[in-house]
DNA sequence: AAAGAAAAGCAACGTGGTTGCAAAAGATTA
DNA sequence: TAATCTTTTGCAACCACGTTGCTTTTCTTT
């Protein structure tokens, strides 16, 4: 089963929380919000639980976080490239503007982006906002 | 005075926290947290006041929020072709990881990105994190 | 200077997130 | 499979951040 693994592939104990929330990422196309989880994991577990179980797939890799224009945090899977303590997310982020959603573009690199003289990029993050292809028509 | 200028532009009244918090803004090469303003305003006024002082310039236009990597907000002035409800924010934001000052980059201007077919962007936020020109060398 | 309008201060509240600790569940060994 | 050890969960309490309602104070206008 695809949730054991991954959760042995990354040295973690099999839990309910665990393969839960894990479980509502492998089946969501967007971002999760806390809130989301809470709410779709059906009152089964405390939020406390939450917390840590999500800090834990973002320590491991398996989940990265995404700043949203509101200063949400939301929180999607990563790609193989993310590994324990070092993400490598080079990818841009959609909010949409209608459903809320947001949006991993794994197909859009982050743009090259020319300093003025004597800064030194180390990251960057850039998040759209607009209608998804869902909403729009 | 610059400061009352500002403000009377901006048909707003003349109070004492609008009058220390424009200037700290004015006297800021980088952007300020709540927290900054909190702390140089020196005790005087309530921190609702604070909160409130700001969301009246960001209506205003006067400051725009920048949203950091690490989710917390900082707010910097906001040049001239910002006015009220409408921003125009189409500058990259630089934070340092040493000093932890965030920049404008007034003169970067965010990069066009090419967005699979059926999204339709609106706004794009371009927030790159590493080392600033002070603390480079 | 007086009256009306706007802003400040205060108290209280809500939400999001964290911490410490005891109880429960998972992993491991025999 | 049962016993032990380790890890995780749930609970309670707490803190930080931000908001709201209302009264008092300060600005503005005449």
């Amino acid at each position: 089963m695809q949730i054991d693994e991954i959760l042995k592939t990354n040295q973690l104990s099999i839990t309910d929380s665990r393969k839960k929330i894990l479980g509502l990422f492998l089946n969501s196309y967007g971002a999760l919000a806390h809130a989301d989880i809470e709410k779709n994991a059906g009152e089964k577990f405390d939020r406390v639980t939450i917390y840590r179980t999500l800090q834990v797939f973002v320590d491991k890799g398996i989940i990265h976080t995404i700043p949203t224009p509101d200063n949400s945090i939301k929180y999607a899977l990563c790609k193989d490239d993310c590994v324990e303590g070092h993400h490598h997310d080079h990818h841009v982020h959609f909010q949409c503007k209608q459903c809320g959603n947001t949006y991993c573009l794994d197909d859009v690199t982050t743009p090259e982006v020319k300093l003025p003289k004597g800064y030194a990029a180390d990251q960057i993050e850039v998040v759209i906002s607009g209608i998804c292809k869902n909403c729009k028509q």
